[in-house]
DNA sequence: CTCCAGGGATGAT
DNA sequence: ATCATCCATGGA
């Protein structure tokens, strides 16, 4: 009743939103429920793609281009079996790239995206689905999607003029003054983050440091997951244990500064993608990475490192 | 370079 | 019911 239908081979819906990616997709009937943009979808997946939308206003007038929203969104786009033909050719990484197939790099609003991962340090990705969708629920706009209620995410402008304690409320503990202070930089006119999009990767990591409670590693996640940057590789706990564990085993001193180099020349064009494989492999089957378990222990498959 | 604040879910005892 | 563990940034 009322789907539209993308034919979307290589694309996994419960991988790619369960992946540590984006953190807003609640589970509904055979799919999700959430919202792209300022629109509430429920999609779901069998032999093909299946979305619905809802919400008031009813989108009436731009029926034609929601497909495209969709489709965009979701990267149906990206040549995926390209994108994995590009990656290295090592033991480590072909497992990966079989347990991870689908899984696509979704294209998230610039702003959304870069306020989720302000309030992600230091959260597991339990903890991070919480705080979105409490600032959803507490600044956002509301939708409904068949018989269930979804929330927008706020504008900065929303959040800049909230108080700390509101937003306390949405256990943002000391992220709250960040997400704030950053929010401002963004209404002031100071800081513009579609202008940002025509710079290239080193400057447009720089201006995201900048902001306050962005350090590498959530620059690099916004570069990857808003700003379509695919050779951004975010070295979060999860990745820098594989990159240590499986790729230097036998070396002990590795400083953060080598791992970044080694992931920046190792792993492509495509090295955010393959993170994200590498990223979701590892929270999928590691416990904490101590397991050496099936198949093959860490053999350190190293090629020009430099 | 090192040290440490920060806090709530999660899993182990 | 306690207890240990997980996590990124920024400032001392």
């Amino acid at each position: 009743m009322n789907f539209t239908e993308f034919a979307a081979p290589d694309f996994d819906l419960v991988m790619t939103l369960n992946s540590g990616q984006v953190f807003h997709w609640q589970r509904a009937r055979a799919g999700f429920v959430g919202t792209i943009g300022q629109y509430a979808i429920y999609a779901e997946q069998d032999d093909v793609l299946k979305v619905r939308f809802g919400g008031t206003p009813k989108p009436t007038r731009g029926t034609r281009v929601l497909p495209r929203i969709v489709a965009h969104y979701f990267a149906l786009d990206h040549p995926l079996a390209d994108i994995c033909h590009s990656f290295p050719d090592d033991a480590v990484m072909n497992d990966a790239r079989d347990f991870c197939r689908g899984l696509r790099i979704i294209r998230q609003p610039k702003w959304e995206c870069l306020a989720t991962f302000i309030c992600s340090s230091m959260k597991q990705v339990a903890h991070i689905r919480q705080i979105s969708l409490a600032l959803r629920r507490c600044f956002g706009e509301q939708r409904t999607i068949d018989d269930r209620m979804v929330y927008t995410f706020p504008a900065p402008q929303r959040i800049a003029r909230a108080s700390e304690k509101q937003l306390g409320q949405c256990k943002l503990g000391y992220r709250a003054k960040n997400l704030r202070a950053t929010a401002q930089l963004l209404t002031s006119g100071d800081s513009d983050l579609e202008a940002w999009s025509a710079l290239p990767d080193t400057e447009l990591g720089q201006k995201l440091c900048a902001l306050p409670g962005v350090g590498p590693k959530i620059a690099n996640c916004v570069m990857l997951f808003a700003y379509e940057r695919l050779r951004a590789f975010p070295i979060d706990v999860w990745i820098e244990r594989v990159l240590r564990q499986q790729y230097f085993a036998r070396r002990k001193k590795i400083t953060t500064r080598q791992l970044r180099e080694f992931s920046q020349t190792y792993f492509g064009e495509h090295g955010g993608y393959a993170q994200q494989y590498l990223f979701h492999h590892a929270r999928m089957n590691g416990r904490n990475g101590s397991a050496p378990s099936r198949s093959s222990g860490a053999r350190s498959s190293l090629r020009k490192t430099g």
